[in-house]
DNA sequence: AAGCCTAAGTGCAGTATGCACCTAGATGCG
DNA sequence: CGCATCTAGGTGCATACTGCACTTAGGCTT
């Protein structure tokens, strides 16, 4: 769910952790704690999406600054497409939402007429 | 995740487990397993969302119907909002997406500039 | 009676997550 | 210098979520 947002924004530019946190904001995910971002970012790296590299900082301690793979480009384009569906299912639901009643449901019963249900 | 379309569907018609799942396929919710949804309805009424009756169908064993409770219209509400939260972060991905380098990120040298950061 | 279908539920393993805590280098300051 | 503080990253533990496989159990068909 986060790791779509952390590949966008390493794919716009090379990002140590602090970095992307502040894009994750900028984008309006906020509860996302360090611990789940580090983690998300090395098991990315383990996938073969990021690669990381230490570099010093201006100031404090050296950082890892992620780049992002050929791999990475990829699954950032399904996830993109994985994301645009998530976005039509969201409209669909303010399509229902507030529409009241009866708004391309059916009735308990009429579930008996089904035929055949794909499992 | 899953919460709030199921709370839709049964805030629109009363229903038992077979029909919310045509619900949130129709939504476009697809990879939802049954072992999940029932899980998900048993929470929601613990939570108080949700209320259960058995009730007898046409055909076959008897049904778990569910209907919503005012805390359950309450907390779809609530559930409306945040999903329409997520699907401007969604937006602003794909703002961002393709946009190419540059379009809203510093370079991590920058980072040394900031003077506060909330934790 | 046996087998199948519908509806719901459970056990287990793997994954994800938050919270608290830890490591370690860099910097500031008396 | 010695020590506190800040920055950056990381870990351990407990909890929660999820999928897969399996189970329960009533009703229908033949």
């Amino acid at each position: 769910m986060l790791a779509p947002f952390v590949l966008l924004a390493v794919s716009l530019q090379r990002a140590h952790g602090y970095v992307i946190e502040d894009y994750l904001r900028a984008l309006g995910l906020f509860g996302i704690t360090m611990s789940t971002l580090y983690r998300t970012l090395r098991q990315m790296e383990k996938d073969g999406f990021l690669e990381s590299t230490w570099e010093p900082g201006p100031t404090g301690p050296a950082r890892r600054v992620y780049t992002i793979t050929d791999a990475g480009r990829i699954w950032l384009d399904s996830s993109a497409a994985m994301l645009n569906a998530y976005r039509e299912t969201i409209d669909r639901f303010f399509g229902l939402y507030g529409a009241g009643p009866d708004a391309g449901v059916r009735q308990p019963d009429e579930i008996a007429v089904e035929k055949e249900r794909p499992r």
